[in-house]
DNA sequence: CTGTTAGCGCTTTCAC
DNA sequence: GTGAAAGCGCTAACAG
């Protein structure tokens, strides 16, 4: 292999020099710089980045875990985030943990082994928060909690899910499937969250001596009886996507309207989505809503069509998500949609806020002394922005740099960015003036 | 950050036996181990990677790059792919052209500055093949050829083309439509394919004095006009799925069937299959039959669907990959299948022979006397599948170490893998007595 | 068995 | 402007 050395010896100069030329960094004479450039070009030099990167602790690496890039959701998702990363000088290593047999640890220890330089989680993870607070570099969450100082970036479940029940209860539907993800699942997370949200706030009264309020059996499905959203899951949950799920049932039982739900296994498994559209026909018959995550919406549609049930007439079916597979089932289907867009962009900016942060606060630890001048202005002005919590009046107080205390080690608290979700129309839904009213509002119909 | 100097003054010892404890390395003391482990957890000490990998000059990444992630095709590939290499102790980073804006060379970059041990190369790219065998370093190419030291790994499109078109011919087809890719591009490729064909094989007879033999005009399609596809192209193109569409329509002329081309802009644009779906059925009312990569064959089933055209009676389609697309596309697609398994499986094998095989080389490059004898031993066990023509009767010879000559630099010419392809069977065709006879021969019905 | 030492290939003060 | 030298954090001989 040719390194440095060997260009500098062949161009008679000393590997400095070469350094400067091939980063371009100070000045070098025109006559050195031709030297250089001719030794590189004959002996084909090519840099060693991985040597740059052990002096700088910088890989320019960020990695993203999905649970299946096979899922459209997913793959559209890791797109977008390859996109920003990549404008901003990042490139992206994905894992989707259920394509590999798991080893979603493997990556993460990457990111702990200065393999990268964050991490955007955004797949199922059995571990506890603070296996996720422990490692103390930049992780951003995508659609779930990991614990209180990594933000959290996913679409507004709860506004969703009560999109969608007010789109039903608006045209007049009776009686809704909904398909979702594992029920018992959200269970496990809800107790979890319970339990952590527990220890982290620890220093509340003290509980009543009895060691875990958890929801009574794992097995029984989380609903809301009678309770808001709030009221069951606080403020943040261990899985936010369950936010939709309650918030549509509850909009469903104070419209009175009947509504079932049945288990998908998982988003790795697309087989179980066809059973799951079959069992919706099946078990029934007298149904005419469905509301079902992209795949199995499509083999919903498929499924009418397959058994002549006609749609949307006796059967409205809405797809949660909007991937492009609601445009390609036989019928375009409605859909509420999460903008991959914006959600790629926030998740993206958060972690470029976070690794610039990182540097910034390492590069304090090093100057121990001051050079708090100008070298930290440039970081901070980028972290600030990702610090921040949403309360109001902080203003100007964050910008000027006398901070004495040594630098605060964590960020405040859990700074989740919420994305809206908007509906997309298909052919799948009844329009009805109502439905048209809450979609456009009073003024004049403006066909798309 | 913590290292392992920090641990070993810690614990009392000196770095290299905390080195041999990380490891697990070499033998060290009970009453050592536990020292240096206590001090490791109290430390809370996580090895740099970075530093052990320029040590090694190995990072165990594989790069793969793909036009776009989002696809169906390429997800399912990339997925395999990762799995694969996963199993074999590989982290994967994908690039998706597409979805960034182009940087294909930006992850080549990567594999050069040993950022990465080997690519596989699955996108569009618009380089001459030197510039990827110049690169030095293991590389696989998927669907394409990138040079003659270049493996490739793809399916037999001749076959499945054949495949298809004796299909559609055994179910009494008279005029199909073909969507599939730009054709002129496929001229180009030709085109540049035929120019490298001549520099590689320089030494053939010289030739007539002509700049170069290219076909007729860049903008006129490739066609066939009564050569066969093996004429036209010979051993190896550029771009082997060309050698779908020739053969399917060569065997389509040979019964005599009619047939036009519809041309869909690129992979990723996914409007664009829409578009060619509707066109389709605008262009040619008559057509009985269409086939179309599957993302394009689900938007014809909907197209049919929505203009009442009965499927599979009045119009036949079938879908050339067979990805889960096909399934949910309101019916269940009849598909030439690509074995994605079998090709994430080829080329993730072709990778890990050719990274082993190039470490072996570096090996002998460093001790440049002797040393041949285990240690080569290994690498060469994997190296000789990955090398080997599938030429006949070379038996025994591999095995044994008496290699006298200096290795030879490069694998011997171009490797390629030819995965068949398979149908799957859907709703959308007829099924004749001869079609049955054609995928299940004479034996007795074997209903699935 | 354990410590000393010389790098892996590049970057970056700091003198000349 | 350019060179010499001291590392980045870890590994692997080679002595003890």
């Amino acid at each position: 292999m040719v390194g440095m050395r060997d260009v500098a010896r062949k161009a008679g100069v000393s590997v400095s020099t070469v350094s400067l030329v091939v980063n371009g960094t100070g000045y070098v004479s025109a006559a050195m710089r031709a030297k250089v450039e001719a030794a590189m070009h004959a002996l084909n030099y090519v840099p060693n980045e991985l040597a740059r990167n052990l002096y700088h602790d910088r890989t320019n690496v960020v990695g993203v875990i999905v649970p299946t890039i096979r899922h459209p959701f997913f793959a559209t998702l890791t797109a977008g985030l390859q996109g920003r990363l990549f404008d901003a000088g990042f490139r992206t290593i994905v894992c989707s943990t259920a394509d590999m047999g798991g080893g979603e640890e493997q990556y993460v220890d990457m990111l702990r082994r200065h393999m990268m330089d964050g991490l955007i989680m955004g797949g199922h993870t059995a571990h506890p928060t603070n296996y996720w607070t422990s490692i103390q570099r930049p992780v951003v969450a995508f659609d779930r909690y990991l614990g209180a100082s990594i933000p959290s970036i996913g679409s507004d479940h709860e506004q969703g899910g009560e999109l969608a029940a007010t789109m039903f209860a608006l045209s007049g539907v009776r009686h809704v499937v909904e398909i979702g993800g594992p029920r018992s699942q959200y269970n496990d997370l809800l107790t979890a969250q319970m339990a952590a949200a527990q220890a982290d706030v620890a220093s509340d009264a003290a509980a009543e001596g009895e060691s875990a309020p958890v929801p009574a059996s794992a097995s029984e499905a989380v609903s809301l009886s009678g309770r808001s959203v709030q009221d069951v899951i606080g403020d943040h949950s261990t899985f936010p996507p369950i936010r939709y799920h309650l918030a549509f049932e509850q909009t469903l039982d104070m419209a009175g309207i009947r509504w079932d739900y049945l288990e998908v296994p998982e988003v790795s498994d697309f087989a179980g989505y066809e059973a799951a559209a079959r069992r919706a026909f099946d078990r029934f018959p007298e149904a005419d809503a469905i509301v079902a995550p992209d795949m199995a919406a499509a083999f919903c549609v498929q499924e009418a069509l397959r058994r002549g049930v006609r749609v949307p007439d006796q059967m409205q079916i809405m797809a949660y998500d909007g991937t492009y597979v609601t445009d390609l089932a036989g019928m375009r289907i409605t859909s509420i949609l999460q903008d991959f867009e914006a959600l790629a962009d926030a998740a993206a900016r958060r972690m470029i806020d976070a690794i610039a942060g990182a540097e910034a606060q390492e590069m304090q630890e090093k100057h121990v002394t001051g050079g708090a001048g100008a070298g930290v202005g440039g970081g901070a002005d980028a972290g600030s922005e990702g610090e921040g919590e949403v309360a109001s009046g902080r203003g100007t107080r964050t910008g000027d740099g006398r901070d004495d205390a040594p630098v605060p080690a964590k960020p405040a608290g859990v700074v989740a960015d919420m994305v809206p979700m908007q509906v997309k129309l298909g052919e799948t839904t009844r329009m009805t003036d109502a439905v048209h009213q809450l979609l456009f509002g009073a003024e004049a119909a403006q066909t798309d």
